[in-house]
RNA sequence: GGGCCGGUCGUCUAGCUUGGUUAGGACGUUGGCUUUACGAGCCAAAGGUCGCCGGUUCAAGUCCGGCUCGGCCCA
């Protein structure tokens, strides 16, 4: 039995010359290290999918293009690193592994910041010279980025780099944007939209955020018409005077009941309006009455569309007052709002006025207050997918699982279809044409894209509709999610391998929380649409990096940390255990530098402990057969080292990397280094004493224990645990690389309940030896004269019997007896009756 | 106002799905020590009424209800 589980442990490889293992160098220099390695995997080109490989199974993940913004931070290194180990891990287990990397190019942060630099607005230049800026810009931080990327050490498959701005990106993007106009998923329409006053764009609710703000409450009289009495409407807009269409109050007010249905004067314009009842009044808000304008806010939106009221648009694409503001026409938002609250004045209409805290929507690029205007744009009708993507949201498994709410619930609060036009310039065209003389739309025919309607014309002769030869392209491009929500289908090779669903859905769609409203939603919604089906099996949440202050981490709050900084001072490896580490999946971690330097000791510890065991197994062979006699704590942690690949693995299998990494940490310095290392030493050095038999069975422990450490830390730490294998196990256990080494099957045979136990008691004798060394304050290594253990019964006594030579070994000890007695004498070997009695 | 998440040694964090060791780890603190690997180390110690109240149970950090305080998202 037991011959035979060293047989399964060895799994001994072909028949060669000996092999002898390769001392460690003694200096750990981890920049050289991952340099190198990151350099080699590369050459070896392991991390290629092979797209004609149809055995294996393939595992896809959807890597998010990121959005290039500058340089790396911190929340894309939790986030690369996260997937990044699944991809390793799925690799080992022998996954034919895509895993791409894309760049989502377009969009108004980068035209913000061109804007910025070369201090201009969009219209002020050519739209080639702007869009080559954009594009100049968004290469120097894809360059950025990208050294971030690689410095990391993540597997990907360069071999699949992509940009979204390319043409050839465009045409898959208008591409499917053909097929859902077929499907009838696309449809124009004048319809209230968020808009950014800077920007001059349509905005979509996901790019709205949220700021608190101070702001004036003002208390305006409103006459009522003929009777000489007057409301008091409470409003923090009173610009929006000149478009108020309606005075609302709660039907159940009793105050102002009996108002309902009469008219009243509009100050400043003096129209008149009608008084409307409406439950959705806060009768506790400033007055209980307010005023209805055309928009004020997006509850303006729904009671017009609720009271079939009149629209009076009074704003500009640029943030101004339009000719229905009469006099105040041509000023900014700012400046009416001072000219009418100083012409309410002087006419004693302004009651008073009062400070309120308020929720103001603001643009997520550029800050700017969000109004509502009603333009003409496109929109993809989303909502009627909402029940669809509750269904598949319950459908898909989420690490963790409750993150699922997250998608669900922001699918049934949206109150409006997804805009997907902008009036911007670094984006994708959309491919539509209008016939010059009536109107008629022309779509793009499928294999016509990429292309550019503002550009190129239509391929036709004349309109099909009035014969018309002259057309107009759509101005308008599309929203940025356009492009990066099909990257599911064109990871997998769509429209043009005819095999991709083959890779389709994608096995996992990694995403933080703050974007499963955005990304995780858009993807399910395209997807869906166009092919009926999810667009991913799995979607893998990361929490947001938070300053080691626990507070969102930002340059202005001074606890920001650049994540190039952090990779140069402390190495891939080391960063990627705090990473893997630093909390539970899907939950915030912050990000402390104590977390990072400890992991960086504890690859400093795993590289001496394998430095030593190269030394001490510098004349083993492990492909010669011999003899070998396990002593009870070698096959206490082969027990152990089986039970924490079965912990490990079901860890990675759920995406439980902080249990997983805490895990082998904890063996490899605990159970590995401070003990058996220690426990093994003198049967190493004295085989005079101990006999070969044992002497092997100790080394080909080692051997084989800390092979397993390498592969279970593979994926975490890729490079330490590389450049180890290559010095003292890849000529024998012969794979190019750890990575594409096959992950450790669990293997119960080998694991031994008793034999744990036993180590366990002979574990803490040796534990309590050292701890009555400490207190008299010896060095470990004091040679004691007498050890005389007190087993307490026969069992025990025979156990720590089996164990004794190397217990006294390790202590240096020169006598020692093991006793069945029970005596209550010397020290506790807690929580055993075992006591023991060590005289120096 | 609604939804979700969280409150665990001085600090950060795991454990809660599936109730049952002495509540685990890291940082920090204190004391000791050249184990023929590692002082970037080793051996130890101190430090927790698991937010509060109640319930279920033989047994609650874990399950249920209420409260409270934070965070995020939405209105």
């Amino acid at each position: 039995m037991l011959l035979c589980c060293i047989l399964i442990f060895l799994k001994p490889s072909l028949q060669r010359g000996l092999i002898s293992i390769q001392p460690m160098p003694k200096e750990y220099n981890f920049a050289e290290i991952e340099r190198k390695w990151q350099q080699k995997w590369e050459e070896m080109a392991i991390y290629h999918y092979d797209w004609n490989d149809k055995k294996r199974v393939p595992y896809s993940i959807d890597t998010p293009p990121p959005y290039p913004s500058g340089e790396l931070h911190m929340g894309n290194v939790l986030n690369w690193t996260y997937f990044d180990m699944v991809a390793r891990y799925k690799h080992m287990q022998g996954f034919n592994v895509l895993f791409p990397q894309g760049w989502d190019c377009h969009g108004l942060g980068i035209e913000i910041q061109v804007e910025k630099t070369h201090n201009v607005r969009k219209r002020d230049v050519p739209p080639d010279q702007f869009r080559k800026w954009c594009m100049e810009l968004v290469e120097k931080y894809i360059a950025m980025m990208k050294e971030g990327i690689l410095k990391l050490g993540c597997s990907i498959d360069w071999t699949t780099e992509y940009r979204t701005m390319d043409p050839d990106y465009w045409r898959r993007t208008q591409l499917s944007f053909i097929l859902l106009h077929k499907k009838g998923y696309m449809y124009q329409g004048t319809h209230p939209v968020n808009w950014c006053p800077r920007d001059e764009t349509a905005i979509a609710d996901a790019e709205v955020d949220y700021v608190k703000r101070e702001g004036i409450l003002h208390y305006i009289r409103f006459p009522f018409e003929g009777t000489g009495e007057y409301a008091l409407i409470a409003t923090s807009r009173p610009e929006f005077i000149p478009a108020c269409v309606a005075i609302e109050v709660n039907p159940n007010d009793e105050r102002y009941s009996k108002y309902v249905g009469k008219k009243i004067v509009v100050p400043i314009v003096n129209r008149s309006v009608t008084v409307i009842a409406d439950e959705c009044v806060d009768p506790a808000f400033g007055t209980g009455v307010v005023m209805i304008c055309t928009y004020g806010d997006k509850e303006d939106v729904k009671t017009v569309i609720k009271h079939k009221l009149p629209v009076i648009m009074l704003l500009t694409e640029n943030g101004r007052i339009n000719e229905n503001g009469g006099k105040y026409a041509g000023l900014t938002i700012n400046q009416a709002r001072a000219a009418i609250v100083e012409d309410l004045t002087a006419t004693g209409l302004l009651e008073k006025t009062e400070k309120i805290m308020q929720e103001v929507g603001v643009c997520d690029r550029c800050k700017t207050h969000v109004e509502i205007l009603e333009r003409k744009q496109w929109f993809m009708n989303t909502r009627k997918l909402t029940d669809a993507v509750e269904k598949t949201a319950n459908e898909i498994v989420w690490y963790p699982d409750y993150m699922k709410n997250r998608l669900i619930d922001w699918a049934k609060s949206l109150d409006w279809d997804w805009v997907i036009s902008r009036q911007r310039l670094f984006a994708t065209p959309i491919p539509v044409w209008y016939c010059k003389n009536c109107g008629e739309l022309i779509l793009a025919k499928e294999n016509w894209v990429p292309i550019d309607p503002k550009l190129e014309n239509p391929r036709i002769n004349k309109c099909p509709k009035c014969g018309g030869k002259e057309f107009t392209g759509e101005q308008d491009v599309f929203d940025t999610w356009m492009d990066s929500s099909i990257t599911c289908a064109v990871h997998a090779g769509w429209p043009d391998r005819a095999d991709w669903k083959h890779l389709f859905p994608a096995d996992v769609h990694p995403s933080g929380t703050d974007i499963i409203r955005t990304w995780a939603y858009y993807l399910m919604v395209r997807h869906l649409a166009l092919f009926d089906e999810k667009p991913f099996k799995s979607c893998l949440i990361n929490g947001m990096v938070l300053g080691s202050d626990g507070r969102k981490m930002s340059k202005s709050l001074r606890n920001y940390a650049a994540a190039p900084e952090v990779l140069n001072k402390n190495g891939a490896d080391a960063t990627r255990q705090w990473a893997a580490g630093g909390g539970a999946t899907g939950s915030d971690i912050p990000y402390r530098a104590q977390d990072v330097e400890y992991g960086r000791r504890f690859l400093v510890k795993l590289w001496n402990a394998s430095g030593f065991t190269s030394k001490l197994l510098a004349d083993y062979k492990p492909d010669a057969q011999a003899d070998l006699e396990l002593q009870p704590l070698d096959k206490w942690i082969i027990s152990k080292a089986e039970n924490l690949t079965k912990k490990v693995t079901e860890a990675f299998e759920k995406c439980q990397f902080n249990i997983a990494v805490e895990d082998i940490r904890n063996f490899t310095w605990h159970v590995f280094c401070d003990y058996y290392v220690e426990a093994v030493k003198d049967r190493l050095y004295n085989p005079d004493v101990h006999g070969q038999a044992k002497r092997l069975a100790a080394q080909c422990t080692l051997y084989e224990v800390l092979y397993r450490i390498l592969q279970l830390l593979a994926p975490v730490t890729p490079h330490l645990t590389e450049e180890i294998y290559q010095h003292m196990f890849a000529e024998y256990k012969g794979f190019e690389s750890l990575q594409i080494s096959p992950w450790p099957q669990f293997n119960a045979a080998l694991v031994n309940e008793e034999a744990e136990k036993n180590g366990d008691l002979i574990i803490a004798v040796i534990s309590e030896v050292r701890h009555d060394k400490a207190e008299k304050k010896l060095p470990l290594n004091a040679p004691v004269k007498n050890l005389i253990i007190y087993a307490g019964s026969d069992e025990n006594a025979k156990v720590i019997s089996s164990g004794s030579a190397d217990i006294a070994g390790t202590l240096k000890v020169a006598n020692i007896q093991v006793l069945s007695e029970k005596q209550c004498e010397g020290r506790q070997v807690s929580p055993y009756d075992v006591y023991i009695k060590a005289e120096y």
